[in-house]
DNA sequence: GGGCGATCATGAATCGATTCAGCAGTTTGG
DNA sequence: CCAAACTGCTGAATCGATTCATGATCGCCC
């Protein structure tokens, strides 16, 4: 009951030897006689001793901790991003400190802080716009970072080449036959907006027609099914040419603008195909089928927290268009 | 560029002050100069000075940490229960280490030690079969405890009425004119499983029926849509009355089912009804939208995390029904 | 038996923030 | 004018694990 922690002062006396050895034991086993070994790990068991990792920490100057700050938790995308990270952590005996920013720089800021003051081995970020600076005071303080599902020459990051993805969208529904698009983008700061705009550009003038009037281009400020719905509603109360089609953000905006298109008793793809971005697990299972733009979120997880612990260079991963029945008549 | 981390030591020498003026500056603001606190600051700020969490937990004794151990971060439910934690830890300056078992005893251990190496404050776990005795050992530590989704009399705990999600579930279904249900359990051990099936015998019962004509039980060895998919199919091919109505663990292994049942061009909820479980953000928006229970998840980890850190008592939620299309034939 | 390595074990010093007894200097009260 | 009370600051001691120069012990060979 009384129980305090038990330090390896503790386990010493118990084992009658001296600390340095009990530290031995924990460290370079090797460098220990069996018998005393013996003796002090049962000790150790006897008193339950766990190693107090600030302590620990204090002296090595490096921690086994590593913090990520990600927009979203709420988003699938996201936690199948954290899984990979820890998975790859979890191999070198590390743990992770999983923060959700909500695209919100000032709780990113916040976090950023407390990850310095715990001393993280490093800090692997979906970056916002504000992001970058703060990364630069961090390596001042011997804190490394890497960028994840985004792409920096200045600096180490993961990534899926979001402009093959806008392409691949966008090729696929001018091949549907769509001549007008509405693109259902996030914020213009975020790199996976533009990336995947100057892919769906790409893709249009590949086709040989006018980037400016095939795409019409709504920004979110936030990325999130309410803002899809509201979205779509401000593309097609808007004057100039209906689009036929649209090319969400990710599949939880498409689910806000699907939810409008029901609601308008809009056939999909019939008036409206749409596409989406991630590929979530229920895309296949929704009222109509979601055709998405699959990423690899958990090896771009893996390969982040990789390239922490072993400072290997950049990594791209490619998408991938899955076609379903919202964007493809024939499948109707 | 060189800098490496500043310490009390060095801000103490720029400011021409003693280490203990600036520890008081940090903790104690009030009981220092003006002009003095002024001068700390300023030195702070020019030597990029972050206070190590380390040291100071290591004199301290107690953490700013709290750990979080969770059946599956890959579920929507969990991660929005972790919203909730986070957002009650961010109250008090606090951090999150948010760790998923995969419903792996194993891993469970391994991430009990490490959190306990951490010297978190406290452990937050939504616990299975084998969880309880592990948490004693950590209680021995000085570490407490709090029990997510689960009740306990012997743990301080936040819950959901299993009983009341699963009576309503199958008083709908009872209500809809079904007499023989498929329950599309999770692992007999854990206590959500038993508790619905609990409070859907009570409806039967409360029918005036006997459960043991009106359901059937299959136990899924992992709650995942693959498994909800196989054991409907297992159900399907038993001998037997078959079922007309389905009451899934999650909405995933609902999922699952409701692919197999498309699969075999079942209409539902006209051959087969279907009720989930945890009303993810989804569940409006399938191929059918799904009736579910609802659980409020993210007051769930709130009430969680604040009992961890304000030492208050036992909390439990009631879930609440919502009925869609999927077990309403008036709705289809 | 004395000398020489080799093998293990020792324990003081260290990491950085916090605490607290104690000191110098100032104000108050009789 | 001195004692007492108070203010603002000091700096050594502390938390627990790790490191490393040093010491102890043993075996081995000439």
């Amino acid at each position: 009951m009384t129980a305090q922690r038990a330090s390896v002062k503790d386990v010493a006396q118990l084992a009658g030897v001296s600390v340095g050895t009990v530290s031995n034991v924990l460290n370079r086993p090797e460098s220990v006689t069996e018998k005393t070994r013996a003796r002090v790990e049962q000790a150790m068991t006897q008193l339950n001793f766990h190693r107090n990792a600030s302590a620990r920490q204090l002296r090595a100057g490096v921690s086994r901790t590593v913090g990520a700050i990600v927009m979203d938790v709420g988003n699938p995308y996201y936690t199948e991003l954290a899984r990979g990270i820890e998975d790859r952590l979890a191999d070198d005996d590390h743990t992770l400190i999983l923060c959700s920013s909500d695209e919100d720089p000032q709780r990113e800021a916040q976090f950023l802080r407390l990850l310095a003051e715990q001393g993280v081995r490093g800090v692997l970020v979906t970056p916002m716009a504000s992001t970058m600076q703060r990364l630069g005071d961090l390596r001042r303080l011997g804190i490394p970072s890497v960028l994840m599902d985004s792409h920096s020459t200045q600096h180490t990051s993961v990534g899926v080449d979001h402009v093959s993805g806008g392409r691949q969208a966008i090729s696929h529904l001018l091949g549907q036959g769509h001549r007008r698009i509405l693109y259902l983008a996030g914020p213009p700061d975020l790199q996976q907006t533009r990336h995947r705009l100057r892919g769906a550009v790409e893709a249009v003038q590949a086709a040989g027609l006018d980037p400016i009037e095939v795409l019409q281009v709504v920004n979110l400020p936030n990325i999130t099914s309410n803002e899809g719905q509201r979205g779509l509603i401000e593309a097609l109360e808007a004057s100039g040419p209906t689009p036929t089609a649209v090319f969400a953000m990710n599949d939880i905006v498409a689910l806000g603008a699907m939810r409008e298109l029901r609601v308008r008793g809009l056939s999909i793809p019939g008036d409206m195909a749409v596409v989406g971005y991630d590929d979530l697990y229920f895309a296949a299972e929704l009222m109509t089928p979601l055709s998405s733009v699959r990423q690899p979120m958990r090896q771009l997880g893996w390969a982040a927290a990789d390239l922490l612990l072993t400072e290997h260079p950049h990594t791209v991963f490619e998408p991938e268009l899955i076609v379903r029945a919202s964007s493809d008549l024939r499948r109707t």
